[in-house]
DNA sequence: ATCCTTTTTGATATTTGTTATCATTAAATA
DNA sequence: TATTTAATGATAACAAATATCAAAAAGGAT
């Protein structure tokens, strides 16, 4: 894959945000470095990373997918209120392979365990609407 | 919640399928038994019955989000090539809270394992590519 | 049963996130 | 330097989901 420089930027950028951004606001972001990038741009590049590897591609609830650019393995908890993501700290984890007992014929490659929960903002929201 | 007859005939439905269809799969299994049925009623009651706990939406990768009828806890596959997704069987469930060392101030309700994998179809779709 | 209120429905328009198209530009290679 | 290849920006097209709204259905109250 080509280094080019929207490419690069639109790299350093998802990697140094730690908010596992949707493409609308890393696009944002990186109009910041690159005022002429095209929102095009900057989904077809995280297509191209994530289908290399280089990033991760969240697909968790919402309508919008989001992006990760940090691709060591971890797990993420989503609010089900904002659907704001957030890394979590886990116990050294549990082998996917191991907990399956029946997959159905299918050949499994990888497991994710992946979080519900309230955000520290919404929980807030939550409590004022009680009082 | 009302009862009608068209939110009764969706569950039902939804229940009798394994399959965890799309909103539009379902809509063309429902037009069969109420045949002028609107797309947007399906729409609605499967966000309702999901707010009511009474199905599951999943949002796992894929454009559409799919929807099961059994909302007993249990794990799911997800083919990584064609989308489908079915039931998977697992060994006694570890607690989603144990497995959390630290939660980022989230307030944390559930854990969803979620496997990634090749289902039956697509295996022997990618073995006869090679051949 | 009849009136009134609330909810749901069907049809369809609108919105939204994403992908496709395509002429232009930039980069790599011969 | 010429030629091929890939990437870009602008924007059109698409598809899934949601919003709108008049009409119909359901559930009381009287």
């Amino acid at each position: 894959m080509r280094i080019t420089n929207q490419r690069e930027i639109i790299l350093e950028e998802l990697r140094r945000l730690k908010s596992h951004p949707t493409a609308d606001e890393l696009y944002e972001v990186v109009k910041k470095r690159l005022p002429r990038i095209s929102i095009a741009t900057v989904y077809r590049n995280l297509e191209r990373l994530s289908e290399a590897g280089m990033i991760h591609k969240l697909e968790y609830g919402g309508r919008q997918k989001r992006f990760d650019g940090d691709v060591t393995p971890h797990c993420h908890v989503v609010c089900v209120k904002c659907g704001r993501v957030s890394d979590v700290e886990t116990v050294p984890e549990v082998d996917a392979e191991h907990l399956v007992v029946d997959s159905r014929g299918y050949k499994i490659f990888d497991g994710v365990i992946q979080f519900e929960g309230l955000c520290p903002k919404c929980q807030l929201l939550e409590e004022k609407k009680i009082n």
